[in-house]
RNA sequence: GGGGGUGUAGCUCAGGAGGUAGAGCAUCUGCCUUUUAAGCAGGUGGCCGCAGGUUCGAGUCCUGCCACCCUCACCA
C-alpha cells in the first residue's frame, strides 16, 4: 500500500485533509464566465469595471511570497496569471491554497481583473476552489517532458507540458478543414466506405486480417479506398472524396505507422493532367490555411507550395540524373543497366519495377520542391490508364515533397477488359511469391463492366503532408497515439 | 532483420580509470504581501531498465533479455 514515493504520498495526504474538511476534491461543474484568452481580449472593458470573472484550468505554476502568491492556470487557449492575497481571501482560503493545492490540480477562481506593475493581465482572486486533485506530479516546468517513449505513451502529459505539441495537432485539424473547404467548394461530396472488407485492393500492401463471427468470414482492414470510391463514380456520384484511415501490416519507422490517414478523391471526366492542375491549387490552398503562408521550412530546407509545381516524366528525369535512358529496353536489359548503376534489383520482377527502383534510389531524394513525376511504367500501375501516346507507360503521376512521396494519382483505368488482364498479371505476381499483390476483385470488375466514365483520382498521404507542414521529423510526432509495443510488466 | 545509441530521484540530466549515489526543478519545513525558471535557509526522496556472471567490492566490466531513439534494409 503505502509504498508510494513521498512526492506522491504528499498529494494523497492532501486529498485526505480535503475529505476531513468536507471539501469535494473532484467537483461536478464550474461555471466559467471567460476563457483566459477572452480576459486578455476584453481587458480594456473589464479593467476597473468591478466585473468579476470566473476562469478554470490546470494550475501550472505558483510563486509564493509569504502572505501573497502569484500563479498561472492554463485552459484551452492559453494561460492567465492570478494573484491571491491573504488580506483579500482571508486566512482559511489562503491556507487552503498554500497547504492543499498542488501544481497540476484543476482549479476555478473568481475575481476582478487588473494589471500588475510588470503589465501582466491578472485575476485578483476573491474565491478559489479545487475542481480536481492531481495525484501524480507533472513533468518539470522548464524542460517539459523530453523522453520520447513517455511522450508517445502518455501523450496527455506531452500535451500538458509541451505547448508546441498542441500546435501540431491543431494544425493537423486545420489541414482536414482546409481540404474539406476546398473540395466542398469545388463540388465534391464527402463519403464513407467500408474499413472492413472481404477482399482488399487498391494498393500493394500486406493487409491486417480479422474474422467476422456472424458469417464465419475472413475479413481484411482496408489498405486503400480506391475500389469503393470508383464504385461510387460508376454509381453516378461524379466527384467524391474520403478522408480515410488505412491499415498496412508492414514496417514501422519514422515514415510508417500501421494505421495511417490518406485523402482519396475522384472526379469523373477528368484526366491526370486535370488532376495535376487541381492538386497544385489544392495544396497551395491547404498550405496557406495551415501555415498562413505557402513558403515553409522543412528540416532546414525552404519549400514553396506556390503553384504551379514542376512536372517531369519519370523516365526523362531518371535519364537526366543517371545518364541511362530506360525507354525501349526490355526487362533483362533494364536490369543489367540498373546493376551497372549500382542499384540492387534482385527482387524486381518486371521492367517497371526495375525502373521505379532506379528512380527511387537515385532520383527521389533530390525532389525537394513539390514535383509531379509523371508517366509511370504501366506494369506497376494496374489501376491506371495506359498512356495515350507513350507505349509501356501509364497516365499516372506521383507528387514528391522534401524527397518523400506524398501523393499518387492516375487517369483511372475504365476499360474492364484491360482491367481484367491487369488483375490477371497481379495473380501471376502473387503466385511468384509477391505477397503484396492484391487478389482479384470480381465484384469491382462487374461494376466496371456496367461502364465507368473517364475519371481521374488522387490519393494523398496526410500524415506525411502534415509532417512537412509542421517540420516534424517522425510520423509519431503528428499522430496523437502512435503504435507502441505494450510495455512488459 | 543489420549497425549505432539510450535507459540513474516524479521530471531534466551528471556520475573520468570498479571503492558508501549527485545536481537543478518538483516536494517537505521555516522566512518572505507585485512575482513570472521569484528569492533565502534547511530537509526528505534511489530495484542505477530486467536477469545472470566476473570481482573482496559493479551505476561503472562481461553475457542474455526488454523498451525506446537514430540509421540501413523492407514498405508505393
Amino acid at each position: 500500500m503505502s509504498e508510494r514515493p513521498e512526492i506522491i504520498q504528499a498529494r494523497y495526504d492532501k486529498l485526505s485533509k480535503l475529505q476531513e474538511l468536507n471539501i469535494t476534491a473532484f467537483a461536478y461543474k464550474f461555471h466559467r464566465t471567460h476563457l483566459s484568452a477572452e480576459i486578455k481580449d476584453k481587458y480594456t472593458e473589464l479593467e476597473g469595471s468591478g466585473e468579476k470573472v470566473r476562469v478554470a484550468g490546470r494550475l501550472m505554476a505558483i510563486r509564493g511570497h509569504g502572505k501573497s502568491s502569484f500563479g498561472h492556470i492554463w485552459d484551452n487557449d492559453g494561460k492567465i496569471q492570478f494573484y491571491i492575497k491573504y488580506d483579500i481571501v482571508g486566512e482559511e482560503q489562503y491556507n487552503f491554497f498554500k497547504k492543499l493545492l498542488d501544481i497540476g490540480d484543476i482549479i476555478g477562481i473568481e475575481g476582478e481583473v487588473f494589471k500588475t506593475k510588470t503589465g501582466e493581465i491578472t485575476v485578483k482572486v476573491e474565491k478559489i476552489e479545487i475542481l480536481s486533485k492531481s495525484l501524480l506530479p507533472l513533468p518539470e516546468k522548464w524542460h517539459g517532458l523530453v523522453d520520447k517513449e513517455a511522450r508517445y505513451r502518455q501523450r496527455y502529459l506531452d500535451l500538458i507540458s509541451n505547448p508546441k505539441v498542441k500546435e501540431i495537432f491543431i494544425k493537423r485539424t486545420k489541414m482536414y478543414k482546409a481540404f474539406r473547404a476546398f473540395l466542398d467548394s469545388q463540388g465534391f461530396l464527402e463519403v464513407e466506405t467500408p474499413i472492413l472488407q472481404p477482399i482488399y485492393g487498391g494498393a500493394f500492401a500486406k493487409p491486417f486480417q480479422t474474422h467476422l463471427n456472424a458469417l464465419d468470414l475472413r475479413m481484411y482492414l482496408r489498405i486503400a479506398d480506391e475500389l469503393y470510391l470508383k464504385r461510387l463514380i460508376i454509381g453516378g456520384f461524379e466527384k467524391v472524396y474520403e478522408i480515410c484511415k488505412d491499415f498496412r501490416n508492414e514496417g514501422v519507422d519514422r515514415l510508417h505507422n500501421p494505421e495511417f490517414t490518406q485523402i482519396e478523391l475522384y472526379s469523373a471526366y477528368w484526366d491526370y493532367r486535370d488532376m495535376m492542375d487541381f492538386t497544385e491549387r489544392m495544396l497551395e490552398f491547404v498550405a496557406g490555411e495551415v501555415c498562413g503562408t505557402t513558403e515553409i521550412e522543412y528540416e532546414g530546407r525552404a519549400i514553396s507550395f506556390k503553384a504551379p509545381f514542376k512536372r517531369v516524366s519519370m523516365l526523362e528525369v531518371t535519364a537526366e540524373k543517371t545518364g541511362v535512358d530506360f525507354r525501349g529496353m526490355d526487362y533483362a536489359e533494364a536490369k543489367k543497366y540498373a546493376e551497372s548503376l549500382g542499384v540492387d534489383v534482385g527482387g524486381k520482377r518486371n521492367w517497371g519495377q526495375v525502373v521505379e527502383e532506379v528512380f527511387s534510389e537515385l532520383v527521389q531524394a533530390d525532389l525537394v520542391q513539390p514535383t509531379f513525376i509523371t508517366d509511370f511504367p504501366a506494369d506497376i500501375s494496374p489501376l491506371a490508364k495506359p498512356h495515350r501516346d507513350k507505349p509501356g507507360l501509364s497516365e499516372r503521376f506521383e507528387g514528391y515533397i522534401a524527397g518523400e512521396e506524398v501523393f499518387n494519382a492516375f487517369s483511372e483505368l475504365n476499360d474492364p477488359i484491360i482491367q481484367r488482364e491487369k488483375f490477371a498479371e497481379l495473380q501471376k505476381l502473387r503466385r511468384l511469391g509477391d505477397e503484396e499483390a492484391p487478389p482479384i476483385d470480381e465484384d469491382f470488375l462487374t461494376a466496371m463492366e456496367y461502364g465507368m466514365p473517364p475519371t481521374a483520382g488522387l490519393g494523398c498521404g496526410l500524415d506525411r503532408l502534415i509532417m512537412i507542414l509542421t517540420d516534424s521529423h517522425s510520423i509519431r510526432e503528428v499522430i496523437f497515439f502512435p503504435l507502441m509495443k505494450p510495455e512488459e510488466k
